[in-house]
DNA sequence: AATGAATGAGCATTCATTCAT
DNA sequence: GATGAATGAATGCTCATTCAT
């Protein structure tokens, strides 16, 4: 069986840093010392890795070996760490549902109208999902492989995260730049559309898409909530 | 841990037969014998019970002392039916595929205009995946890197059934009755929300859609075909 | 380090046979079929087994690899007989003081006099302890490093271990045969006399000691509740 | 698993000082200097805290984390000071010996006939054992086949202290004051019933014994040696 | 056809030990 | 002196797979 030979580490390379993992970081505010920082930073790539593999392999296909060996690092080193297996996978999918609830946050905030905000969240997440941080995308699509430890916690975030678009929505049907039948019909179509993004490129040549085939699916889903001018 | 709790023997009681594993006789075209037809219909029974431990604990999750149990079968008999786990998993997506693209096909067939097809369509998926087969839909929402001897048979399914949606859209297209920027790209979106229903159906309190739900979807779907009337 | 090695194999060859742990069998009473027979044996090897690595390594010492090899047998397929590791254990020590406690009671329940009594269930217990299945007197001397899950039962079955003497002690107080200046602290001196005995032994170069050696003890303890004769 | 639980912080609190591994200093005979002092302070605190978790926890259950974390010390420190675990228990049992055989000696070399002398060399072994230093106790009811590297010198040693009561015993018997069946046989029945003491408190509410108690326990003990007067 | 029994490989976790700083 | 960091070896347990019956 070839089960261990995987593609995914190409998509791997696409990740430019640990950007989203710093987000631990906040806890301790002070930069405090070499040591500290050393060992935040550490943390962080265990994470990285973690999320990586948890996108390939899905909860219970993850391992601390998958895990350890990606970061040329022995397993039992990761217990330094980490206390266990199910700490590591908790605080990599808490640190990344942070990181892109903050993204998008930022995004909602920006002074535009409902319209504009909303193609800009989508186009937000999508390059978060497919340029930015592909690993992170796929955290969210295994609904039933979870722990379901986890289950409550990742429904939590995934509601944190379907409220920042459902403000905006609200916000476009108040003003009438939105009509739809339901609004949370249309919103499920939405996130639905969007998560198919990752698993789309994942089939193609071209993993990376292009500038224009973000605007062209943010232009595409925004049909579920504006008529298209003629 | 509550690993072993699942609120899903609710959903299993919605099976109501193996109709969707009899695609398996196709193969064994002659009627065959006595013998013959009860070794078929004990694979079915299989395929039938890996649907649902599958559906319920994604790949990696699924173990063969599950499938048995649920069969009230020892472990060891699964091997005189498939050669391996591996084998059953793959028989049992590739018979759920079959099942559906045969319903969606039939539907595809009918006399109707393109628009009345699509939306049919997307009602029939519908009620497949959340009403007669609930764990058919999760076979396909995982991420089918699953074993990488099955990716290419795997995508071949999927390619067929989106070739069913696809002949009616391009057809809708030819005929001026669809408007989209990119066929491909709303196809991709068509196929997303069509997926996350069951993934939000699955955390509400009722599972089971009713019928104006599902058409409330088809309606919200189509608008990345079709302009809706004002 | 040597800390593999261990002389106790020849202590492990004393054992004549898998008596005590045939205890097991009261469950099933009717002695079933071939298959059964051949389970409840298997089970019982394993016990015996476990009871000679447990005594020579105590609790924390015992790995279940250990047990396994003893009895040329895969780790794995221990778990066919036992859920886990403190299963093993945990009928291991119910299954021997059950096992003593009845053949200690077969003594107290002859009509001898207090007596006799009790210096035949010294010498009964002795024999248990030094001659045939010298295994389970370590099984009891290991205070302190049970996981605290067993404590209570341990305690438990010292305690019934305990009445069967106290019984005798008490009627032989209330008929004038014994004196005593406290009956607990007198019974347990008893006690650790005859714990002591085994560790003793395994000290000398004889290990196996004489009926004479035995003799000798059980006048030597009775000291303890009657004044020898002139 | 309650195994983290232990009451015995209230039996570490008996610990008035590291006196017993005092002993240690004996080996640098030199007053030394402030550096060497240091060093041998820290070692005693090592042995004493040793000392408590192996009377806890046994052997197997005793690891270094548990030493450290009780010292306030990294682990790795402790390799500053002993060589290896094993040999931070097998000074802590040698220490630990050498101060109950100097205690013990002292009372032998009392001025005082052998039955006078036997029972105060009881009674000061069970005020060792149970109420000034209670983890020791537990140190020599652990078989004794831990390690096979230090199996001699163990023996060594028990063999010292059990000297210092035979001499006692055999000048007793010389004198008259004693009668026995067999010296031997009648000295491991003491030991046995002296070790069964903390065993037994350890099974009571009331933890520490009172005065009255050990002299009632030595008096039951001395039976073995002297007719009770009538 | 079916299954009881057995097992090797793998996994999460612990722990004594090492080493650079 | 002290320790943060790292690790190999062991340990309890799971699971797909095999095989004799």
């Amino acid at each position: 069986m070839s089960q261990k030979v995987h593609a995914a580490s190409t998509v791997a390379m696409t990740l430019r840093n640990e950007e989203p993992y710093a987000a631990l970081s906040i806890d301790s505010e002070k930069p405090s010392n070499r040591r500290e920082r050393k060992y935040a930073k550490r943390k962080r790539e265990i994470l990285r890795a973690t999320a990586m593999v948890l996108a390939e392999q899905g909860y219970h296909g993850t391992s601390l070996d998958m895990i350890a060996e990606r970061l040329d690092m022995a397993k039992a080193s990761l217990y330094y760490y980490f206390a266990s297996k199910d700490v590591v996978i908790h605080e990599c999918l808490a640190t990344c549902a942070t990181y892109v609830a903050n993204r998008l946050r930022k995004v909602a905030e920006e002074p535009n109208n409902p319209r504009e905000k909303l193609q800009k969240l989508i186009l937000e997440q999508l390059t978060i999902t497919t340029i930015d941080f592909p690993e992170i995308s796929r955290l969210f699509l295994y609904p039933l492989d979870w722990n379901p430890d986890f289950a409550a916690e990742v429904r939590a975030s995934q509601n944190e995260h379907n409220q920042i678009f459902r403000g905006v929505i609200d916000e476009g049907l108040r003003k009438g730049e939105f009509s739809v039948a339901d609004v949370t019909v249309a919103t499920v179509c939405l996130h639905g559309a969007m998560n198919q993004v990752p698993r789309w490129l994942s089939g193609r040549r071209r993993l990376r898409p292009l500038r224009e085939d973000l605007d062209l699916l943010a232009a595409t889903i925004m049909r579920l909530f504006v008529v298209p001018s003629a």
